[in-house]
RNA sequence: GGCGGCUUGGCCAAGUGGUAAGGCGACGGCCUGCAAAGCCGUUAUUCUCCAGUUCAAAUCUGGAAGCCGCCUCCA
């Protein structure tokens, strides 16, 4: 067993080795913090994190480093719109970006570094790429010079000569060459700045992942990621810049998820359909929006719905129903969650979802796995009787533990299972404005004619209870309702 | 203009040489007073199209069509 991954750099699926034997060190590019998080940063964060606690799980100590991009041209122009400094927006927003990844159930990194904590490092680097002739400063600001890395572009697949021939980038006479990029911008009025050999300014974008990185995990490490578009040109800059200064392989790994749709369209302020994160969540469950991400391989693209929730959001009902019927059953939930955090226990579900998750993080194939053991499981509990009880409730719970484990994995299913339909309950309620009072009183009354025979009536109570969105349901120990989505 | 990707049933989606996972939906059945939930069965002789390689292709090769992304801030 051997995890593969798609290397954006080679283009192919390699097979894992870390540099050092029992250890990943990882970087992820984080949000630059001027707005409020969408979608499609859950994408990013939440596939790295899946990726995170799959590599905990190999056993491997890994360290995870997730930055904050907090000085930006953005940034500035948002500060000078709201006449607040750029510390105001980078906070606030940092803020917010804990409050929805924490609600989506994503583990915090090891380190999440701030750019502006590293403007030394940042200067540090930007002296070495000068000393090597790798880098020249002009009137205050200092460029890299792409025509004196050798690689450059081995990333994205460009060459320089085939970049230029369309592009259509604003030329700046300054520069030797239109694809060199700042290193270091020096500080117009009324911009945040730090005083450099240069004068004072700021730091360009990529300089700050090849400083922080090379702080926090070395010249060289194992995993680089982040979204799609970064690959150029901010990885291709960072590999530049990194590999210029330092003269080594800067890393083994680069990964890059696709992007979120919105109904089929690309999301993206111009078409106004930007999906917030907390405008999501204040409609479906963190994990119903995790599971709708995990429905699909990370580097294809996966179109946000209303119908794709909806069964997510079905999905994940599904999943804790039946952890309740277990424990319902058994009573034995606290054992098995127990159990799913050992890992000499883990039975054939588990296998195969390790196997789906070893090739290329295969998320979609790996939530195969676990609806597949969901009814074998379901299909034990139906047949439940005095002469196979302990067998199947032995197999129940091989199943059980490897579903929680999986889940583990994936980042759901972290609820008591009688709290989250509690919850969704009184959420639905809050929202419908039904009495729930009401409620029982009718259910009161069904039973009552239920248990008289008089189905008539019930029915007609049932009806009534429909109408106000209340879904009711027979079961051996009594009738119990839920809001209809 | 340059680079890259995608096209699998009504919908979503796995599957990279050995005869089409899974989810949603629909239909039939079990269960139920009737339902719901759960379970069982049916739902792609076929993988955008054409040609080729092969004993064998959704999977490899060549070509065509359509869709999309990046090349500018962007997860």
């Amino acid at each position: 067993m051997t995890l593969k991954v798609y290397n954006t750099l080679s283009g192919k699926k390699e097979e894992f080795e870390t540099i050092e034997p029992g250890e990943v060190r990882m970087y992820v590019c984080g949000p630059t913090v001027y707005d409020s998080c969408h979608i499609g940063h859950a994408r990013s964060v939440v596939f790295f994190d899946v990726v995170y606690r799959l590599l905990l799980s190999m056993g491997y100590r890994v360290t995870y480093i997730r930055n904050f991009t907090d000085v930006d041209d953005k940034i500035i122009k948002r500060a000078n719109e709201l006449g607040v400094t750029s510390e105001a927006i980078s906070e606030k927003y940092i803020a917010e970006f804990y409050r929805d990844m924490d609600a989506l159930n994503v583990k915090r990194a090891t380190l999440e570094p701030r750019a502006t904590h590293h403007i030394d490092d940042i200067i540090g680097i930007i002296n070495v790429l000068i000393d090597k002739n790798m880098a020249y400063p002009v009137d205050g600001d200092v460029y890299f010079r792409v025509t004196a890395f050798e690689g450059y572009g081995k990333l994205s697949g460009r060459k320089l000569e085939d970049m230029e021939a369309g592009a259509r980038i604003e030329v700046d006479e300054r520069k030797e060459n239109p694809f060199d990029f700042a290193l270091w911008k020096s500080a117009k009025p009324g911009e945040p700045f730090w005083e450099s050999p240069w004068g004072q300014g700021r730091p360009g974008w990529h300089i700050e992942c090849s400083a922080m990185s090379w702080q926090l995990l070395g010249e060289s490490f194992d995993i680089h990621g982040g979204g799609k578009d970064l690959i150029f040109p901010h990885h291709e800059n960072e590999i530049a810049q990194s590999e210029a200064a330092f003269g080594k392989s800067f890393v083994r790994y680069w990964l890059h998820n696709g992007f979120v749709n919105i109904n089929s369209e690309k999301m993206s302020k111009s078409l106004g359909n930007t999906t917030l994160i907390k405008d999501i969540l204040d409609v479906y469950h963190p994990e119903a929006v995790r599971l709708f991400l995990m429905s699909n391989h990370y580097r294809s693209p996966i179109d946000f719905t209303e119908q794709s929730m909806k069964e997510s959001s079905g999905n994940l009902d599904k999943l804790y129903a039946l952890l309740l019927r277990v424990s319902d059953t058994y009573g034995n939930l606290p054992i098995i969650r127990l159990n799913s955090n050992n890992k000499a226990r883990s039975g054939p579900v588990w296998k195969d979802f390790f196997a789906a998750m070893e090739d290329d993080f295969n998320t979609a194939k790996g939530l195969a796995v676990m609806f597949d053991a969901v009814r074998k499981t379901n299909r034990l509990l139906d047949d439940v009787t005095g002469e196979t009880a302990f067998e199947t409730k032995i197999q129940v719970e091989v199943l059980t533990t490897d579903i929680v484990k999986i889940a583990n994995i994936l980042g759901i299913l972290s609820e008591i299972p009688m709290e989250y339909f509690e919850r969704k309950q009184k959420d639905a309620l809050e929202s419908s404005a039904v009495d729930p009072e009401k409620i029982q009183k009718l259910i009161d009354e069904r039973t009552a004619a239920r248990k008289s025979k008089d189905f008539a009536s019930a029915d007609r109570i049932r009806k009534e209870l429909e109408d106000m969105r209340v879904a009711i349901e027979d079961r051996p120990e009594g009738t119990i309702w839920k809001m209809m989505d």
